[in-house]
DNA sequence: CCAACATTTGACCGATCAGTCAACTCGGAA
DNA sequence: TTCCGAGTTGACTGATCGGTCAAATGTTGG
């Protein structure tokens, strides 16, 4: 029961904040909806903020679980990242679903806006994952230009990131449009934002 | 003394915010950097949300005012574009300065990402902001289709949007990494975007 | 069976929060 | 001069917040 409670903890958070933000669900929230006494959550976490980066933490991993999935060797580099754009979309719209026709934003993307803000240390952190999430890319864009999909002038790292930020600001329009299938819009776009430069 | 005290207080609110979210700023937090007393706070807004709807409304006035300053006639309606990115992350690195070295996100993008959880209301109104927003890209691709400088092919409404999402990607980027520069590649991004589709 | 440790309990704290209210000030219209 | 209503004051509330703590309860290894 000791694993077990820590893991249910976060999970209930993840699912809390992820209809909101971190700064909308308390303690207490969390600790009904888990079952759980302060007292107990408190022993596994110093602070709210370090439950924030716990619940940061296993967004990634679901998120890279979904990356892991998309990014499968018998299919060609780009074609993995549509597959990712596909699941994600898909996630999202799933998740609207489970809320009540609420589009949530990139579970990532919040949180790293919210946590950015609360000092250098978690700011660091969201970076790293945010740099994780983008080798995705650079590894299928560097396959692709082995394969001569891409073009070789095109800078692998930027390009990468391009790709990031472009998926990133497509959930944010998402959100606010609560229209999830924005985000499919990424597949076309990524073409662009892979073709060399003129 | 009348639409002073408003304007004042929507003004430090704005200040205020922009460091951190809405609800990383308490009423009391405007009140006393404002100089004014809770009572005159809620003379003016029924409610917190309220005035973060007015800085809403406030950061998309303050855009559009350097959103019209770039979007002069006398300049190709491609290079107007150049000059927003410019300006926006001038602008970026000056808060970046004013607060002590960190980068704040896009103040629009930030308060419509939080906002957009409050409910449909608010994120309907945060949806028409970047509409309006969306609207300068749109004449401006418009206008260039007209002159030859972006493909005929390219839809124009759905260019504007790429263009936004781009750009609201690489401010949330620019946050994470702290590095205001970032947002300076939508320049040569956009450009991309506005290829023609293969 | 015991001792050491991890976990859980639930009451509790001080601070802070958004929001209220009745009383006060003051400028302008009648 | 009187009156009225917009603006202002500042104390106040009830709720909620993040976080603490000492005691109770498991759990594990010797």
């Amino acid at each position: 029961m000791a694993k077990d409670t820590r893991e249910r903890i976060v999970a209930t958070a993840r699912d809390l904040v992820h209809g909101a933000s971190l700064a909308q669900v308390s303690t207490e929230d969390v600790c009904r909806a888990a079952g759980v006494h302060k007292g107990s959550l408190y022993h596994f976490f110093p602070s709210k903020e370090a439950l924030g980066m716990a619940v940061l933490e296993r967004n990634w991993a679901l998120m890279s679980a979904v990356l892991d999935e998309a990014f499968v060797d018998d299919v060609p580099p780009l074609a993995r990242i549509d597959r990712f754009v596909d699941s994600f979309a898909e996630r999202l719209s799933l998740m609207r679903d489970a809320m009540g026709g609420v589009t949530p934003g990139c579970p990532l993307g919040g949180l790293v806006g919210e946590l950015a803000g609360h000092g250098d240390e978690p700011r660091t952190h969201a970076a790293r994952i945010l740099h994780a999430w983008t080798q995705y890319f650079t590894d299928a864009i560097s396959e692709a230009k082995g394969r001569g999909d891409v073009d070789p002038a095109v800078e692998t790292g930027p390009a990468a990131t391009r790709l990031l930020a472009h998926l990133q600001g497509l959930a944010l329009l998402a959100k606010a449009y609560d229209d999830p299938r924005l985000v499919l819009q990424a597949k076309k776009d990524f073409r662009q934002l892979l073709a060399a430069p003129r």
